[in-house]
DNA sequence: TCTGGGGTCCTAGGACCC
DNA sequence: TCTGGGGTCCTAGGACCC
């Protein structure tokens, strides 16, 4: 059996965990930039906030109703979520971590499930103050659906089972398609066409005709709600793939020095995040875009590859490479709202073939990122950096309603009085 | 004025090989 | 008139997730 906990809109539980005052008020947490809407309380949810609602559409409301409105503490949200996953570990030992607040768990041979499940959300919840939902059902889509039933129903007190076929058969009927794992807008909208209601109508339909329309991806679902098992828990984090860093500008920048900045800067932590996993990347990518929200001004998205002869680890190569690929896209005359680093093809540390005439000293570069790397380590900062990178990306972002760093920072620390 | 950021997987089709 | 058969690799685009 699998579990799946997750915790009960996340950020605004972090946030209220260090203001207990605005337990029972509606309250909001922020995009970067203060943009949109990304995570709300119940309070807000009733108000008909919508999820990705623009900030600014909604403003009267956020007034007339006292919403409470925070922007984006990824600091304090990633520490938080530490804490959580950090309790399952042990209290489970085999756990996925799939999402900032969300964690697959393995519950087989486990004898009193219910209780054990229910202990289990009890204890993170007491020793986080986050409030979590528990799903246990034979495979992970199933117990998402439950996780959902545990959520929407305070009956249940957290936790939902689905461990027979009759509580599996009527969660299937109660279950709209559109709101399975898996299944998006595009995929809902064509099975509603056919006729297609529910997570059970699904179950129904042929298997063959599932993979013919859907790949691989719609079979497994299918079996996945059937109760059996597809998906296996993912214990290892894996290497990533591809590593992108991009963010909206909180003012338009308009000249190409800003634009360096912005891109050496994305650069450089991608650079970070490579060496972390110990992989080295033979290409990237550069794309830098006006605002496509904005008709009335000229309009540019552009992107540029830059490869490698040698994949590379080392900071002033893909900064400098970043650099090169945005000098041959940037055009001026524009102003432009986002600016990204993607890093691909990148190979593990075992997998690196050399180039012949490679004149770089690789060795020495290695070592000096090493050393940097410890240093920011020491401070969970990028205190050490490339000059081009400037200030980074704090000067560039809106942030004006953000909480302290109160499990992060000393400054921040919460200091309690006792009356006497 | 103001609309986030970071990922994964699958498939089709083109280029190329023998 | 008629134009093989079997493969690999890469990329773009589509779909999805939180």
């Amino acid at each position: 059996m699998y579990g799946l906990i997750d915790c009960n809109n996340f950020f605004v539980s972090c946030e209220r965990v260090f203001r207990p005052d605005l337990n029972g008020k509606p309250t909001v947490v922020l995009s970067n930039n203060d943009g949109c809407v990304i995570a709300r309380s119940n309070e807000a949810k009733a108000l008909g906030i919508r999820m990705g609602a623009p900030f600014y559409q909604i403003q009267e409301l956020i007034k007339r109703a006292h919403v409470n409105v925070f922007s984006s503490n990824q600091t304090l949200y990633g520490d938080m979520s530490r804490r959580v996953m950090s309790i399952l570990s042990q209290l489970v030992g085999d756990i996925e971590v799939y999402s900032i607040d969300e964690a697959f768990l393995n519950l087989t041979s486990i004898p009193d499930l219910e209780n054990f499940a229910r202990y289990v959300a009890e204890k993170v919840t007491h020793d986080t103050g986050i409030p979590v939902s528990m799903g246990v059902a034979p495979s992970k889509t199933l117990a998402k659906i439950a996780n959902h039933f545990a959520k929407k129903y305070k009956k249940y007190n957290q936790v939902c089972m689905i461990d027979t076929e009759e509580k599996r058969f009527k969660a299937l009927m109660l279950t709209p398609i559109e709101e399975v794992w898996g299944i998006g807008r595009r995929f809902s909208d064509k099975l509603k066409r056919q006729g297609i209601q529910t997570a059970y109508d699904f179950t129904r339909l042929d298997r063959h005709f599932v993979r013919k329309k859907m790949t691989v991806i719609g079979e497994q679902l299918w079996q996945e709600l059937q109760g059996l098992p597809c998906k296996t828990l993912e214990t290892e984090a894996q290497d990533k793939k591809q590593i992108c860093v991009s963010r909206s500008f909180g003012y338009p920048v308009t000249t190409l020095k800003g634009m360096s900045e912005a891109i050496a800067s994305h650069a450089g932590r991608c650079a970070k995040k490579l060496r972390q996993q110990n992989s080295y990347a033979a290409s990237l990518l550069v794309l830098i875009q006006t605002s496509r929200f904005r008709n009335d001004l000229p309009q540019y998205f552009c992107n540029a590859v830059k490869a490698f002869d040698t994949p590379t680890s080392d900071s002033m190569e893909i900064v400098g490479g970043a650099l090169e690929a945005l000098k041959s896209i940037y055009k001026d005359g524009y102003q432009y709202k986002r600016a990204g680093v993607i890093i691909t093809q990148i190979v593990p540390e075992t997998a690196v073939q050399g180039f012949l005439f490679d004149a770089k000293n690789r060795l020495k570069s290695a070592k000096l990122m090493a050393t940097i790397d410890q240093i920011n380590g020491i401070y969970q900062s990028r205190q050490v950096r490339l000059a081009v990178e400037g200030v980074g990306l704090q000067g560039k972002l809106r942030q004006e309603l953000l909480s302290p760093n109160y499990t992060t920072n000393f400054k921040d620390l919460l200091i309690v009085k006792c009356s006497k």
